[in-house]
RNA sequence: GCAAGGGUGGUCGAGUGGUUAAUGGCACCGGGCUGUAAACCCGGCAGACGAAAGUCUUACAUAGGUUCAAAUCCUAUCCCUUGCA
């Protein structure tokens, strides 16, 4: 039996709808998963992720966890989940994007990374066993393999080099992954029917934007075999049509019968432009740190709650968005919030993104189903692109 | 009334003869944020003209004065704070 089980439900075009059953929770797709990198979705509480929002999967960070509180504090409290009271799956990332993004903390060999903790400066190592081994202490529903994320605009050799041994490192990872799930060290371990009740694992895909480099990622990263596939290593300074060409090149290459994940994108728009190539799964800080520094998604695209023009707009933030802050709150009030330093204006403003991003999927994977998904793409890049038109007069 | 210390741009506050249209902080205005070192970062902030380099005008309580040159020195006036009556 399998960890994970991936079925498709609706196509059109590329874009597919699907359901993706997890040993915690059933996941429909495209999904947008919260990134929650220190046990916590900042600013918003579980209940609203649960009740509200609906959401079935949030991330968590190998590294951030690693650091702080540390996976022993973490396995002796029972896993991620009973330590943090999320019932509902997981999804931790290796540590490997830290790699790339703490990039003057850190030392890289074959071996792996030695680098200084951002917190304390403390000197810690990190490899593909160690990252497995803590993401089995922390017993996500879905571990990452540890990769490196190359930079966007990486040349062709350097982004060889590193393909090279991002794919040295997935083996690695699986290797000690399989050990660690055979040994039951995965606190995560639980009865599902139909399903192994272990941890998957997902590989990742680099290449910057070299799409033959992109393609030979993809089938070192197959031929090892994962239960579900990432694109890596995009939204990483590159041209953004750079980033739609390699979706839209390497998507479709991707496994039929498995999750495509594109790590950490992206706007709803962006979210909207994947799913129309093929992909399944997404996580992003967007509107949660977007949130806490006072920028909203909406039906028009995006606005700056701090702007003197809403001081007095009674209105919510979006006219279409169900949430409940939108329900009740006026954009003069949360502007008053955030100016003032209140940190509900956080809380709030990333209430609705999420909310916003999770409704948004909900009525892309409706539109699949339907087999009205470009319309509903048409429709929703068009009102971005009134917003902003608008905006400019 | 006498004595001492003060009055600086929206605000608090540096500056005590010459790159000073005037340091900083705050406020205000705007922009950014894509597997979270981020409740953060960046820019603007006397006025007018200019796409810009820049040009001009008005500015450190008020009015005079000294000086090549003043927010900075001198005189007078107004106001504030503290102490003594």
């Amino acid at each position: 039996m399998k960890p994970i089980e991936w079925k498709v439900t609706a196509r059109e075009g590329n874009a597919r709808a699907g359901i993706l059953r997890a040993r915690r929770s059933v996941i429909e797709t495209p999904v947008f998963m919260p990134v929650g990198t220190q046990a916590t979705v900042k600013g918003v509480r579980f209940e609203w992720l649960e009740e509200e929002m609906d959401a079935r999967i949030i991330l968590g960070n190998t590294y951030h966890l690693f650091l702080r509180p540390g996976a022993e504090i973490i396995r002796a409290a029972g896993g991620l989940h009973n330590f943090s009271t999320w019932t509902r799956s997981l999804l931790t990332d290796s540590g490997g994007f830290q790699v790339f993004s703490l990039t003057d903390l850190r030392k890289l060999s074959e071996e792996g990374v030695e680098f200084r903790s951002h917190i304390n400066g403390d000197k810690k190592f990190l490899s593909p066993e160690v990252s497995m081994e803590i993401q089995a202490a922390l017993g996500s529903e879905i571990a990452m393999v540890f990769d490196e994320c190359t930079p966007g605009k990486a040349d062709f050799e350097t982004t060889r080099k590193s393909l090279e041994m991002t794919a040295r490192w997935a083996k690695r990872s699986k290797n000690r992954f399989d050990e660690l799930q055979n040994q039951g060290l995965d606190t995560g371990f639980l009865e599902a029917e139909n399903l192994s009740g272990r941890q998957s694992l997902f590989g990742i895909v680099q290449g910057a934007s070299h799409l033959e480099l992109r393609k030979e990622s993809l089938e070192k990263t197959v031929e090892i075999g994962f239960d579900g596939y990432a694109i890596g290593g995009l939204s990483v300074g590159e041209e953004k049509s750079v980033m739609y060409d390699v979706i839209e090149n390497i998507a479709p290459q991707m496994p039929e019968d498995a999750p495509r994940y594109l790590m950490g994108v992206g706007t709803p728009e962006d979210l909207i432009e994947a799913v129309y190539r093929g992909v399944d799964m997404f996580d992003c800080v967007m509107p949660t740190r977007n949130g806490r520094t006072g920028s909203a998604f909406v039906t028009s695209g995006k606005l700056n709650i701090r702007n003197a023009k809403f001081a007095k707009d009674t209105e919510p933030l979006d006219f279409d968005c169900p949430c409940s802050v939108c329900r009740r709150y006026s954009k003069a009030y949360l502007r008053h919030l955030y100016k003032t330093g209140e940190m509900l204006a956080a809380i709030l403003i990333s209430h609705h993104n999420l909310a916003f991003f999770l409704e948004t999927m909900r009525r892309v994977r409706e539109s699949i189903k339907l087999g009205s998904f470009g319309n509903f793409r048409g429709d929703f890049i068009n009102k971005i692109r009134e917003g902003e038109k608008e905006k400019q007069n």
